[in-house]
DNA sequence: ATAGTCAAAATCGTATACATTCTTGGGCGG
DNA sequence: CCGCCCAAGAATGTATACGATTTTGACTAT
């Protein structure tokens, strides 16, 4: 998918990496003008670049009314993770056993890159814990569910922006490190285990949570803005 | 001027199930001038309907060298079967007990129609055939899952085309009535197998055949041809 | 004051023009 | 005769212009 125009892939990359670290928030705007000027290109590339966000679910073109970042609702959250549970299965079944100790090393690198930003309070500790279930999924020799997991992750990490706490992937490094443990074992019964519980950790629990705010209705939620209206 | 989308979408339908039944042949190189003209549409939005169709891999764009229908390799190949047989799987295992009269309904009206068109001779039955599949995925109540199925399925077709046999899907009529049956009574196991079975007989054994061509070499395949230019 | 209407501004959709890159066919030198 | 190089043609990449649609905000009538 990377066959295109330099100028088209750096706005590309650099949209996708807005979106994903939050700095463009879910529905906001992006005018082809502005975005455009911002890099220095045409509509024309901009336009092209928003097509393929688009094309992953990024963000949402409507017609005529332009294109926003994209705001999946909670049921479209809930398919997301339901999915990817399923793909994620799949990953480590193929894994499982089957690693070479070349590969043993990219994983317990990718951790420790994890593990370091994480002990310093860098922010980018996020996507490098988002980066191992790629490469997990690249290790398997399938592009298709590379490609696939690539998109299931990136949308994952828009949803945990939208719905999700803070201090989401707190325990997810050691985590991480029982899954290479249990994939090097062959150990896939555990495994499976370990893998659904994660996932169920770090996503589901977020949009529980969601769905609990949710139902509390707009009343409720606008409520602690009240006194902050009437005091003013 | 029209609508947004409306001549896009025609252009990429168009081109779509061109490639799907094999008029457009993989290979087949689609310069965006001739295709505008003949659909009577700029280069825009000949160029947008060409860019969605390489998101789903119908087509590859090479830069500045056009686009042309993709053409995949035999390794590809065995990767989107592997793939393929797999969310399969996922498929049957959520409806596996749980369709509701009216889909299996559905489900039946789908096989007829594939039917009556395979007993009169129509090509569309191939057509029908693949929706068979299609139709499964969307019964799950996953956007997700159906829309990489719709991507399976397509991509599916064109290898089809490029390494299958003529006549590939004699049988699946039967094997799509067993399915339905297997799904009602929610009989998981045998699902699972009839469903692998199924796939096996549609796509592998189209490859398999295909990969003994290669491994004949181009000395072979080129073999009949050397007397009738001798005899020219 | 409020609701409805409408015109101006902003933004998108498409067409077209120009620049850049690739392909092709012919000529030149070995 | 073969291979290399280069120029002409063709096709793509990008920018820009213009028409169409949506949005906004002000104005009028009730």
């Amino acid at each position: 998918m990377k066959q295109r125009g330099e100028r088209v892939d750096a706005i590309y990359a650099g949209l996708r990496l807005a979106i994903l670290e939050q700095v463009l928030q879910p529905g906001t705007k992006l005018p082809e003008d502005a975005i455009g000027e911002q890099f220095g290109a045409s509509r024309t590339v901009v336009r092209r670049a928003l097509e393929l966000l688009a094309s992953e679910e990024l963000v949402d073109i409507r017609p005529n009314r332009g294109a926003v970042v994209a705001k999946p609702s909670l049921e479209e959250a809930r398919d997301l993770f339901s999915v990817r549970q399923d793909v994620e299965q799949l990953v480590i079944r193929r894994l499982c056993g089957n690693l070479t100790p070349a590969q043993v090393k990219r994983l317990e690198a990718q951790i420790e890159a994890e593990e370091r930003a994480h002990h310093e309070g860098r922010p980018e500790y996020i996507r490098h814990a988002a980066e191992f279930h790629l490469v997990l999924a690249e290790m398997t020799g399938s592009p298709l569910l590379a490609r696939y997991m690539r998109q299931l992750v990136g949308r994952s990490a828009l949803i945990l922006g939208l719905y999700g706490r803070p201090r989401w992937t707190d325990c997810s490094v050691q985590e991480h490190r029982d899954l290479v443990t249990c994939l090097v074992e062959g150990n896939s019964e555990r495994l499976e285990h370990l893998m659904h519980d994660h996932l169920e950790a770090v996503l589901s629990r977020a949009i529980d949570t969601a769905t609990r705010d949710k139902d509390r209705g707009i009343r409720d939620l606008l409520a602690p803005y009240v006194d902050a209206a009437r005091s003013a």
